[in-house]
DNA sequence: CAAAGTGTATGCGAAATGCATATATATCGC
DNA sequence: GCGATATATATGCATTTCGCATACACTTTG
């Protein structure tokens, strides 16, 4: 079998994917762009610095400032004084910002449920595990999983590479 | 198995996918957003109509427009009168054009091909066949067609859908 | 304690896109 | 065949999102 053909059709399956999940963000949150992402970031990771967030919208600091601002206009997000650091600002999500990350991380489950639709439980299994094993392989360090799983429910995550991270991370210090 | 395992793991995965071809794009085409997968478009359907190129991005008609504006300034586009329809445009791309798609097609192969590097061949069987299965199942019309393959390159595509719906559109007729 | 580094914020501008509208051509009903 | 409606394109204007350059506050290091 040509190898390109795997790549070309999983290519556009993926585009499908990641249109369907954009698409219900932008509905469900009154802003384009990553703050939808955002949004999802700090509630799986309270108390995130703007510079961590930064880097795992892949924007620039002061891209994700305005962003921040945005979010915080809206009631969904509350910047705290970081403890550790009088420069840092916290994020923490507000509660309409829990509620709403809730109706967000839905709205991505039944896109993606939709999409996955026809398959059977063994192509289920099989996918499944196809699928952990190219995730873990893709994701290095902890920028990649903020950026990778930005818009994850970690609930639904088994071995969730951001959670894995983040811990080694922890180790470290 | 918990279903929003796998629904929740391959999101993930597409969004990294897609967010590789992005960049790749980016880098090549030196325009944001649409840009490049309307080149695209245009190189896989010549003499497409600014309207249907519209409904393949997603975007609105003026949107289109200049997008149009931007890619026929840089030489890589032209807009020729339609025959069958005076107030329609043509668009094919220019020399350059059909340069700069190869650069970007040879781009997307190598990003998703890297991404799928970790799978041995028994795998890449199985994941072939269940990604067309899910294409074929998620593609319904000529729009949802133009819009999902939106940056694929048709040589690396078996039974592409976007052929089959211009096909049926051309029965039609 | 001074100097360099890090985290956040703001002024300004650019790019991509949408909405409202104008114009040319096509199609349909009578 | 002609007028009304629909369709394809184009343009003026505004908005949203984001980047770059820079300023300021705090932290770390020598």
């Amino acid at each position: 079998m040509n190898e390109g053909v795997l790549a070309n059709t999983f290519g556009a399956l993926a585009l499908a994917a990641s249109d369907a999940i954009r698409r219900g963000a932008r509905t469900d949150v009154a802003h384009g762009g990553e703050t939808a992402a955002a949004l999802n970031l700090v509630g799986h990771v309270p108390g995130l610095r703007i510079e961590d967030l930064a880097s795992g919208l892949g924007l620039t600091h002061p891209g994700t400032v305005r962003l921040v601002d945005r979010l915080v206009g809206d009631a969904l997000l509350e910047r705290r004084p970081s403890l550790a650091d009088r420069r840092a600002v916290a994020l923490y999500l507000t509660r309409a910002g829990v509620r709403k990350r809730r109706t967000l991380l839905a709205g991505r489950l039944s896109a993606t449920d939709d999409l996955l639709a026809p398959l059977d439980q063994r192509e289920r299994i099989a996918l499944q595990a196809i699928t952990a094993k190219l995730l873990r392989a893709y994701v290095r360090d902890e920028a990649d999983a903020l950026g990778t799983c930005r818009y994850c429910d970690e609930k639904l995550c088994t071995n969730c590479p951001v959670n894995e991270a983040l811990a080694q991370h922890a180790e470290r210090e």
